[in-house]
DNA sequence: AACCAGGACGTGA
DNA sequence: TCACGTCATGGT
């Protein structure tokens, strides 16, 4: 079933409108929220944790070792709150061990009791291992998708926040708050998968990496306010019908 | 007190 | 390919 040339316009330049809506009524978010800006500034967001956001300013990171503290991030957040992930990632500063070098050497164990509170302690040691291991690897290159994927314990979504916020290469991230919003205004179906979300998106927007980082973190803050408003408004005593069902693709 | 969070992996159809 | 179970803590 094709679609008529006013509704593939109308689908093109949504996206678009969607962006600035948001930027207007939110504000630049300043993601990846970094550590060492604690105490600095303050988070423009009302749902986003604590500190360590940078609204407007894309230059970072400007150390690598915040370019590494934004990997272990990413590893750390999957699945998993923020603020849980901030615990770990205050508690591994503490023993100075967001440094690859530093994870290669430290006890599992340890790395394990440090993490804790970003839950799936085990998995995310190993994967911390995996990935300090790669990162060194790559001796300051950047690297590419395929060779992230290639990493255990980095998928998809994760190997794309490390390119776009890390590395500041153009890759856009399509998780699962993107997919929620874009299925939600009928742009994309609500069972497409990760990569059919990503293309969407890439599609209808210029390759710029600030508006990827921008419009990522407005789409997060913009579903977190979404459930919010739900989870607090009554829901209808009987659920409507076909609640999955009426947003399969044609 | 279930339910969910800024997923990925292993397994079996 | 794809659905499903698993991994785990902390907030609501």
């Amino acid at each position: 079933m094709g679609k008529t040339r006013a509704k593939a316009r109308k689908e093109g330049t949504a996206l678009l409108a969607l962006y600035r809506r948001l930027l207007r009524t939110y504000g630049p978010q300043g993601w990846w929220p970094l550590l060492a800006l604690h105490g600095r500034g303050t988070n423009p967001t009302k749902t986003g944790s604590i500190r360590g956001y940078h609204p407007g300013d894309y230059s970072y990171p400007k150390t690598e070792r915040q370019r590494f503290e934004v990997c272990a991030g990413a590893i750390l957040t999957q699945n998993t709150a923020w603020p849980n992930v901030e615990r770990a990632l205050v508690r591994l500063e503490r023993s100075r061990l967001i440094d690859p070098k530093k994870i290669m050497r430290v006890e599992e164990a340890r790395l394990r009791r440090l993490i804790r509170p970003a839950g799936y302690f085990n998995q995310k040691a190993r994967k911390l291992k995996a990935f300090a291991r790669f990162y060194l690897s790559l001796k300051g290159k950047v690297p590419s998708r395929e060779q992230l994927l290639g990493v255990w314990g980095v998928g998809p979504e994760t190997a794309d926040s490390i390119l776009l916020y890390a590395y500041g290469e153009p890759e856009f991230v399509a998780d699962a708050y993107t997919k929620m919003v874009l299925s939600g205004m009928w742009l994309v179906a609500a069972d497409a998968s990760y990569e059919e979300v990503k293309r969407f998106c890439v599609a209808r927007l210029p390759r710029d990496v600030q508006v990827y980082q921008e419009l990522h973190a407005l789409l997060v803050e913009h579903a977190k306010r979404l459930k919010e408003h739900k989870r607090s408004s009554r829901r209808p005593p009987i659920p409507p019908p076909h609640e999955k069902g009426s947003l399969r693709k044609e």
